[in-house]
DNA sequence: TTAACCTTTAGAGTTAACTCTAAGTCAAGA
DNA sequence: TCTTGACTTAGAGTTAACTCTAAAGGTTAA
């Protein structure tokens, strides 16, 4: 049993264009045609979907994607570059998380701060709670 | 005291040419300039410039972030907008957060996967290991 | 004062990742 | 059989966010 380009694309959550930009651009190399030309999804075909869109969505190009799958295709030989770069996409993605920590810290901060300013209708918030401004200063200071 | 247009990229980590983009995009309504035409930042503009960091590095496009300088602009009658703003962009953080902890799941399943490939030099993982061979069904059945 | 280096502007060019169009082909139900 | 709707291709267009260029003017150390 396979599946459609249009119901590939709704399981993967992205649309029939798109995956076709992505097998254009050599994402899809594994995608079989039927006699009539129509591109046919397996399981496997959506599980490698759901690789590429775990990369894509943790920030790997398009094109470091394409490296990737070129080599899977290549072989055994490249099981250490593969190994490589999981390992460095786990690190970009807790180097991510610790940014959007810090985000987040100031975003609460503005989230407290426009709290009390919506509460009395003016901006005077650090002269009514003076430790707010302490809290800016110290998310701020870097 | 104050910066010039260099310095003031280097402090929050961007370029003088992204800085001319965001004032050119109205990003930075608030930087003065001296007699001589050149941009003076002050350390109220560089606190700006980090909250803009804070917002773009969380993902809400310059356009979104200019509205939030506009409303801020038009003064305590806009306090609602910005605390929804914000409110939001904390739901968005998180749920981005969400979003990347289930693909860290499938990075790590996939770093198993290669070293034990890399250990033994091919791809017969799930024959040697049959316990990931269940990991791997969980993580990508849905 | 001269060199080296910074800044200014307007505007053109780039990149990634789609997104859409046109013109045609294919498949399934009435 | 006819119609409807999904599929095919090549290729053009779009969007966001830069990124760079050229030509000119300002600033600072020797």
């Amino acid at each position: 049993m396979s599946y459609s380009i249009g119901e590939a694309a709704k399981m993967v959550g992205l649309t029939a264009h798109t995956l076709r930009f992505y097998d254009k651009e050599g994402l899809l190399p594994f995608v079989k045609k039927t006699s009539s030309g129509l591109r046919a999804f397996t399981e496997s075909d959506i599980e490698w979907l759901k690789i590429i869109e775990c990369l894509k969505g943790t920030g790997l190009p398009l094109k470091q994607i394409k490296q990737y799958i070129d080599w899977c295709i290549e072989g055994d030989s490249t099981i250490p570059q593969r190994l490589n770069m999981f390992i460095e996409q786990k690190k970009r993605v807790e180097e991510q998380k610790a940014k959007w920590e810090k985000h987040l810290e100031k975003i609460n901060f503005k989230i407290k701060y426009y709290e009390d300013a919506a509460k009395h209708g003016d901006l005077n918030v650090f002269e009514r709670n003076p430790k707010l401004l302490e809290e800016k200063k110290k998310l701020f200071k870097d």
